[in-house]
RNA sequence: GGGGGAAUGUCCCGAGUGGCAAAGGGGGCGGACUGUAAAUCCGCUGGCGUACGCCUUCGUAGGUUCGAGUCCUACUUCCCCCA
């Protein structure tokens, strides 16, 4: 924890005021530096699935706040490194991707980077680049030469990441073990072609973060430092990023603009201001007012907060839509044509069409059992009505308005419509 | 190299006498209460079928048995002791 409460420039304020920083490796010589002119600080990101997630936005918040302090921003893109796999987390080695669904990934990615970030060549433009155009060029030996010999085992050893798996006793390979020296190893290279100083993280990258300043340090004997931000959990102590649903991507495709406003519009009371503070770009002292609110009153500093965080996302009008669609659901009891829909063929819905299939299908449930279970239990709704038979048959008089609604708990609302 | 122990519902932890779809937690999902919050209480939590039911699950592969998570053999991984 870093208590320092002075520091002079205005990134490290920034960071420090709206609760980005959980630890740092040399505040004040950092602090130091980010007055002294333009840094250059980097996050990687690696591409294990087709879209980043929530939980990867306060590593872009971070990005974005560099910016706007007037400091350069790199994306790194994991090429090299997820081929390997950061074991940090984790309990047992992943699948490896093949190098085709990688390139895929870190195309899909790409594009949120733009929202958050200005690109370009500005020495406060942010800038891309993907750790295969080095890691992969490395021969064994020359690899092993070159930086094997300025790590030890013993110290990697009692980094947590690989202190938890063996703590579990659970195996980790050889090459999983490695992961730690690409990622310091990406650290020295974006500081030999871009002078980059600082590399941010999530508070379980420390380890591996240290150990590319330490190399850095050490190689080329520059300045180097590192920060990471707190662990984000909710305030009930729940992991901050799964929702009704599963987890929730950036990418519109994979989770709708409606839907990731609704994520933020379930915030716990208690993590509406800090949640505000690291995700939007409101005033603090407009965030001070919005968190004080009391009781029901504090669902429209929520409000408030889901429009900001989607707005950034997927601009101001997905944002007044997903909205307007909410008020209409919730307060009013009215449909929207902005609710998320499942389109079903006309002569499917004519023939009749079961009950817990199509919610199986518009994605309320994961098999018909569950769907079946649902409907006992008294969640699943045909039109707002409660059904318990999950084995009936809808057919075309079930449409109202032309659609059919459907909802699982009070929350995921699905429309069918007959195309 | 020798000896002893461990791996369980593919989210996690964890009980399990040869008859087990397998105790109990946590988590997740639903319901009630509220404010689309938290806390609390209740229900559900392998797949398929309307259903007596069928199928797939206890590290992997074989075997004994009417029947195996439970017994035997080999293998894999991990832990402990001796060398």
């Amino acid at each position: 924890m870093t208590s320092e409460p002075a520091f002079k420039s205005e990134f490290l304020r920034l960071m420090q005021t709206r609760g980005y920083v959980h630890q740092i490796t040399h505040p004040a010589e950092l602090d130091a530096a980010c007055l002294a002119g333009p840094i250059v600080a980097y996050i990687g990101f690696d591409a294990t699935a087709s879209s980043l997630h929530v939980g990867h936005m306060i590593q872009i918040m971070m990005l974005k706040r560099l910016q706007q302090a007037g400091h350069k921003p790199v994306v790194l893109m994991g090429g090299g490194t997820t081929k390997v796999g950061d074991p940090t987390d984790k309990d047992s080695q992943r699948p490896l991707l093949t190098d085709a669904q990688i390139q895929e990934n870190i195309d899909s990615i790409q594009a949120v980077f733009r929202r958050f970030l200005v690109f370009g060549d500005g020495p406060s433009d942010a800038v891309m680049v993907n750790n295969a155009e080095w890691l992969d060029r490395f021969g064994y030996v020359q690899f092993l030469r070159d930086y094997g010999v300025h790590f030890t085992i013993n110290r990697m050893l009692s980094f947590d990441s690989v202190k938890n798996r063996l703590d579990r006793e659970q195996p980790m390979t050889f090459l999983e073990f490695n992961y730690m020296l690409m990622q310091s190893v990406d650290f020295l290279e974006l500081e030999r072609r871009y002078g980059c100083v600082l590399q941010m993280g999530g508070s379980d990258q420390w380890g591996n973060i240290v150990n590319g300043v330490e190399l850095i340090r050490r190689v080329d004997a520059k300045p180097a430092f590192g920060l990471t931000t707190p662990l984000l959990s909710t305030a009930s102590g729940q992991k901050m990023g799964k929702s009704v649903g599963g987890a929730v991507w950036l990418n519109a495709d994979m989770r709708s603009p409606y839907d990731y406003w609704q994520f933020w519009r379930n915030t716990e009371d208690a993590d509406v201001g800090r949640f505000m503070r690291l995700f939007t770009d409101l005033p603090l002292e407009e965030i001070a007012r919005l968190e004080g609110l009391e009781g029901a009153q504090i669902n429209e500093a929520k409000k408030v907060l889901a429009n900001a965080a989607t707005t950034l996302l997927h601009g101001e009008a997905a944002a007044q839509a997903a909205e307007a669609a909410a008020v209409a659901a919730f307060e009013q009891g009215q449909l929207s044509t902005d609710l998320p829909s499942f389109e079903i063929p006309r002569a499917d819905l004519d023939a009749g069409v079961v009950l817990a299939a199509l919610a199986v299908d518009a994605g309320l449930a994961t098999s018909r059992g569950e769907a079946r279970r649902l409907a006992q239990g008294g969640g699943l709704r045909v039109n707002d009505k409660a059904e318990t038979d999950a084995n009936r048959t809808l057919d075309a008089s079930d449409l109202v308005d032309g659609v059919v609604k459907l909802s699982a708990g009070k929350k995921k609302i699905v429309l069918v419509r007959p195309v």
